[in-house]
DNA sequence: GCGACAG
DNA sequence: ATCTTGTCGC
């Protein structure tokens, strides 16, 4: 009977983008531990419609959002929630977030469950500015929250020294740091991009993304609300 | 300066 | 993200 509603500063444009983004920035908690046993995850994605990339400057296009949220230990889902709308901001690497956030708070804002992690589509910490769209829903709503990207964005890592087997993990740096893991989720499969978001750390982060990711490179939260999301913008959009 | 650039 | 056939493999 709850609903998470989160009021969050909108900018008008990319300049105030960037701006919001560095006064976020301090807010994360990039400690955890976080949740050890879960009992909840919310697996979070955005499909595009009509335009997708050929959008003018203000990015206008369809877009629907899909949150499902899984029983962490049979991974079945538990409750959906969908959101559609037009994007209110343009692609630009690096203020990503904006374009989905919209969406993504108001699916977010029909659920009834609170989850105990957020797995987003995207980087967390893997960002220019250390706060990817993980980060900025982890702030936002005060859940803990990682990314899960399915290509590199910031930083580099060192591909020769990234095992075959599942697990197998090697850090992805930029400017010195250590901002996301290159993991691997399966053999004979890409590695995913993981980072922190809020409230939980690298380990702890890496340890959820493989149990929800049995089968498959990706976890079945991304894979299920992902098709989720495409299914919410065909019934709209 | 040039290129690259989460979805 | 999205546009898209066939094809190799479990």
């Amino acid at each position: 009977m709850t609903g998470i509603v989160v009021p969050h500063p909108w900018p008008r444009d990319e300049h105030e983008a960037a701006a919001i983004q560095e006064r976020l920035r301090p807010l994360v908690d990039r400690d955890g531990p976080g949740p050890q046993r879960p009992r909840l995850v919310a697996g979070l994605d955005v499909a595009y419609g009509g335009d997708g990339e050929d959008d003018g400057a203000d990015g206008a296009c369809r877009v629907a959002a899909a949150v499902v949220v899984l029983d962490a230990e049979s991974l079945t889902p538990v409750e959906e929630a969908t959101a559609a709308g037009d994007a209110a901001f343009p692609y630009i690497p690096g203020l990503f977030a904006f374009r989905e956030l919209p969406v993504l708070v108001e699916a977010l804002g029909r659920l009834r469950n609170i989850p105990d992690l957020l797995l987003c589509d995207g980087q967390g910490l893997a960002h220019p500015r250390r706060f990817g769209l993980a980060c900025h829903l982890g702030v936002i709503t005060g859940i803990p929250s990682a990314g899960v990207a399915k290509t590199p964005f910031t930083g580099s890592y060192d591909a020769r020294a990234l095992g075959p087997q599942r697990g197998d993990g090697v850090p992805l740096v930029d400017a010195g740091e250590t901002v996301g893991r290159v993991l691997r989720t399966q053999r004979g499969v890409k590695p995913v991009y993981v980072s922190v978001g809020h409230a939980i750390d690298l380990d702890t982060a890496c340890r959820h993304v493989l149990a929800l990711a049995p089968s498959y490179r990706l976890p079945e939260t991304t894979r299920l609300a992902d098709r989720l999301s495409r299914d919410a913008l065909r019934a709209h959009g």
